[in-house]
DNA sequence: CGTTTGCTTGATGTCATTCAACGCCGGTGG
DNA sequence: CCACCGGCGTTGAATGACATCAAGCAAACG
């Protein structure tokens, strides 16, 4: 633990560290910050590759995910502007991570200090950001181990409509439905029945570019979801 | 997030905390530990009860598990012997957790200054806690996303044989079916017919008991796994 | 000893997957 | 400008894996 926590650039935090003396804003520490611009499914960092910095997002999209050796995919999680994401508590990355649209990250290298001292404010995101990976996480496994498709197409629309937030409804999904289908445990067949399930009984309607749904019926939704 | 800290009774753990100057026993501080004895099936709480404590298990084991309104559940995870399980970073728990077997717990009562200041190995033990946690869940997204119900049963054998490490293969199933089945996403009968699709084929044998299982070729059973 | 509880097994059903075809763009190049 | 093409999404039909329904069995228990 002594060792995993050090290894993560974390012990100071979780430690006895030094007061917060220097605040500092994200931007302007120029040793331990940069930025990164990447396109559509651009990779970020692959499966087991070392874990040398975490990432925050400024505008895009980002999956992390992990594969099977024969190639099956599970998309742990997607992440909007202003997530935290890459964060190890071990020196591997777990999950791998590419770009779902153009995106454009801060980077943060995982220096044993950085998360102190300097920037008191990172280190409660970092941590807040882990505790929303674990209780997502936590929740996801109940959609998956327990829920219908139908139910887990409601489920993630409701989420990722409280997560973009577009006054009346309007939620824009800049994954595709492959995307959609390795994170809910379907295929992409499953996913498209079943979004027009959704859509025929009036729960959502699809605007013609596909990309993008208006939750007609958020009550019957939640009531499906569970 | 700085409420939710506090409100975890963490905050003085991830913050800047008081050095940890008095070591002391995790059993000898009355005012903060406690024991409590569980017969099998009994609660320890319910999803949604108030966190006042988190918990540590002496012996037994233990299964959270959330619940769907129309009964369907899912169980997030198995605790044996010398584990910590019941911390939350909210108020309340996101899981409800029952003893599986008879169970004995020290009870952390989650004050304030409970986590620093007298013990700091404690400190350490439910960062680490709950980093396992995370690690666990998004493995097990996988798991439920991705894998049949031969490669579940095969993953969740070899995972239990790494915990308790029976020499010679002989892994203790202290769970029910039921509650294997409700780890990983399956049916009963589909439990029972993966588990006798890998006796048929040798990967394990079942004593007559059918609490026990041993593993007769790992390394077949790894390879389901992937 | 009868009953209960947990596990297994068989027959049947269902939902999601698989396989295949098609439509709809958006880009490319003749 | 328009034909072609490839990527993405949808839809249909057949298949398959797991669920459901139902029965049976064995050990545990009163």
């Amino acid at each position: 633990m002594q060792t995993a926590l050090a290894a993560a650039g974390l012990a100071p935090v979780f430690g006895r560290g030094a007061p917060a003396a220097l605040p500092a804003s994200l931007a302007s520490d120029a040793r331990t910050v940069t930025r990164r611009t990447l396109a559509a499914n651009e990779e970020i960092y692959a499966e087991g590759d070392r874990a040398m910095s975490f990432y925050k997002i400024v505008v895009g999209v980002v999956r992390t995910y992990k594969l099977l050796s024969d190639g099956r995919r599970q998309i742990g999680a997607f992440y909007l502007p202003g997530d935290i994401f890459g964060l190890e508590c071990g020196e591997e990355h777990r999950f791998g991570a590419d770009a779902v649209t153009e995106t454009r990250l801060v980077v943060h290298r995982r220096e044993p200090r950085a998360l102190t001292g300097d920037d008191g404010n990172l280190a409660r995101e970092v941590v807040a950001a882990m505790m929303r990976d674990l209780e997502r996480a936590q929740e996801h496994m109940m959609l998956l181990g327990r829920q219908s498709a139908r139910e887990r197409i409601a489920s993630f629309l409701l989420a990722l409509s409280e997560r973009t937030a577009d006054a009346g409804g309007a939620v824009c999904l800049p994954m595709s439905r492959n995307d959609m289908a390795d994170h809910l445990g379907l295929t992409i067949e499953s996913v498209s029945r079943a979004v027009t399930q959704l859509e025929r009984a009036g729960l959502i309607e699809l605007p013609p570019n596909r990309r993008t749904v208006i939750l007609r019926n958020a009550a019957a939704l939640r009531h499906l979801a569970d």
